[in-house]
DNA sequence: ATATGAGTGTTATAATATAACATACCTCTT
DNA sequence: AAGAGGTATGTTATATTATAACACTCATAT
């Protein structure tokens, strides 16, 4: 996001990883998987559910919401793509990170999201749950506002 | 959350609290308002948009969805109410803090939530996005684990 | 009293997600 | 090659969450 880079080669370089995942963890990339995966990374900011839905059926074929819930949940965890809680939509991610630390920006005007990596601020709220007695399994940050494109506009 | 307090008291505060709040804003806690921010505080837990319907409704009456919709929207907009975005839930606040900076602790066996009131990391958090040209408007922080009522049993 | 805007009632529908069960399809064993 | 067992998909139905649109009521301010 923000970044220019060729989209083409994010998609590849997903698939690609996807396809090592599977192989370690021994499950199966299959077609339809495969399908969503790509046209979530196709859509370069959060899809939703029913929008991958349309976009897996063609004219004359419809494909049914469990066929696409079903492929998030596996792709979700196998830590292929992240949920945005805020707006019920899905979004690959690319990075080694790990699978309870998630944060993201997120611009309300063209509605990018850029996942943030940095690990300090997971642990700051790690030390502060424990202090208060709680053992946290997972974190989700969700950072709203404006990106440095529009912000420019 | 997992201190010992009367409850009641809870609940007295924040209708008291919204009470101020629309005399300061010039706005009206109505009665299904108040009503709705009753039910809230009452539950002690995330509490889902359909079950305050059903609370609000009697046996010969039922209220209708935009009716709660609309009490919640009222709420939330004057900070009266979190919303949980991964239940899908609402939550009475009580603290004086700034409106765009929501953490919580959501324990996943017995579903309650505590809000984390604690400025630094918003405050890192807002430098790391500003970091990357963006500018953040809304934090939310939403952290999953075990409360310790639960981790003892 | 009457105009104005805020709040509510009502109907309908949109958008998001899952349950349940039938069928197909891999993969391993024999 | 046949069969068993598990994984994946197809299919139907329904549950859950949320909003649009329009009519009506009510407070209150000039
Ligand atoms: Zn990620
Ligand atoms: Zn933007
Ligand atoms: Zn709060
Ligand atoms: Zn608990």
């Amino acid at each position: 996001m923000w970044k220019r880079h060729r989209h083409s080669e994010c998609i590849k370089e997903a698939i690609s990883r996807a396809e090592k995942t599977c192989i370690a963890r021994k499950c199966r990339l299959t077609p339809i998987r495969k399908k969503v995966l790509e046209l979530i990374w196709k859509s370069h900011k959060p899809i939703k559910a029913y929008d991958l839905l349309a976009q897996l059926s063609s004219d004359n074929f419809t494909e049914k919401p469990p066929t696409v819930y079903r492929a998030l949940e596996f792709l979700h965890e196998n830590n292929l793509i992240h949920r945005i809680e805020s707006q019920n939509a899905y979004i690959g991610c690319n990075a080694d990170h790990d699978s309870f630390d998630s944060k993201f920006l997120i611009c309300d005007k063209c509605n990018e999201v850029e996942e943030l990596i940095e690990p300090k601020v997971n642990k700051a709220l790690f030390e502060i749950s424990k202090k208060q007695g709680f053992t946290p399994s997972l974190v989700n940050v969700e950072i709203h506002g404006t990106c440095s494109q529009c912000a420019q506009r």
